[in-house]
DNA sequence: ATTTATATGTACTAATTGGTACAAAAATGT
DNA sequence: ACATTTTTGTACCAATTAGTACATATAAAT
């Protein structure tokens, strides 16, 4: 699933004099990420951080710049995560699909593991809100982004016939992506299973 | 706005003997209610929340005996207050304006502060997810306490021709909280004005 | 063999965390 | 006058925070 975004940013340096890193950037990259993910960017303590990478604290620093600046570089390969696998899925099976999927995802999670993480770019964005402001800069360049990728399966899928709604692909993005994330807040506040199931439903609803 | 819950949880206590207290209970509950919500419960450090108490250590674990002690009451008093406005509101304009009077404030604060808070509950609500059982478990009753209460005002208004959607109160309760949720959310990730502006009228058309 | 760049590991820093302990002052009822 | 209770203020505690500094080891290119 990653392999995609792994190519995107690997570093791919040449080969220079001294003793070669023991540790693929990309790789370590994408474990802080998924630590990141499931605890938050305050919570996740820099020793526990560089347990999940498998790297010690002075190759931290001489690698990534501050826990700042790696967090930032796991935010840009989120929505680079995110978009592919969204563009493999449309290949497979169809715009409209895609995009059921990801609520699909939000309930197996649920069911599977008792818990959702949700978005990590909303996540970040509560959390980085008013209190970081590079950070906030950059969540709100990454989820704009993430509209305008849903906004073309909408226009995809409205070309094919699949949606029928009226609205303008990026109003109906909009609709979906709030309705999403509001789900996942609203599973995470514990509202009952009769309201979750009919927020599945309201997705639904918006993409016909 | 605060005074019906001043008088809900009031402590009136019977004069004993001794130094008598020289703050008031509830007071100094309400102010760290609005600490809490504009910091979270975790970025609020004793220190600063003593601060905006203005009391002392002493007299803070005297008082409350922690400070989860101390959050957990300020949830149970942000509900009562929240519930006792809608209840007046309704008696002044109405079940349905009500309701869209709490999105309208919304925009209000983030046009006036150039931010928005959100929800008490659900910022708590994502923030003790997972990491707090006894709090996620207060909120999530707290929450459904507030879905009822929505749904509530929506067979009033329903009752009264003011909202013709057919679908049952609580259905549509839930989908109003979930998209004022999300708009929350959405604000905070940075979202363009014009999906803003959208999702307020998605909201006036749950109540139509 | 030497240079170069990286690795590990340990020891720091200064600040902050939630919470405890206790002495002394002050205000009240009896 | 005395008992009772709460006040303020200071001094702690042990743990954790992000980040720095440095000595030593190691692997590869030249």
């Amino acid at each position: 699933m990653y392999h995609l975004v792994y190519n995107t940013l690997m570093t791919n340096k040449i080969q220079t004099r001294g003793r070669p890193k023991t540790f693929d950037e990309t790789e370590v990259l994408i474990l802080a990420m998924h630590h990141f993910w499931e605890h938050g960017y305050d919570k996740t303590s820099l020793d526990s951080l560089l347990k999940a990478m498998g790297i010690k604290k002075s190759s931290f620093y001489a690698t990534f710049k501050s826990k700042e600046e790696l967090f930032s570089k796991t935010l840009e390969l989120y929505r680079e995560q995110t978009i592919q696998s969204l563009r493999n899925l449309k290949e497979n099976v169809g715009a409209k699909e895609a995009m059921l999927t990801l609520s699909e995802l939000t309930i197996k999670e649920l069911k599977e593991t008792g818990k959702v993480r949700g978005c990590l770019l909303v996540n970040s964005g509560k959390e980085c809100y008013n209190r970081y402001e590079d950070l906030s800069r950059q969540i709100s360049h990454e989820f704009n982004f993430m509209q305008n990728m849903f906004a073309e399966l909408i226009q995809d899928a409205k070309d094919k016939g699949e949606i029928k709604n009226p609205k303008d692909a990026k109003t109906i993005a909009g609709r979906y992506m709030n309705t999403l994330n509001g789900l996942i807040v609203t599973i995470q506040a514990g509202a009952s299973s009769e309201l979750i199931e009919d927020l599945i439903e309201n997705l639904k609803e918006i993409l016909e």
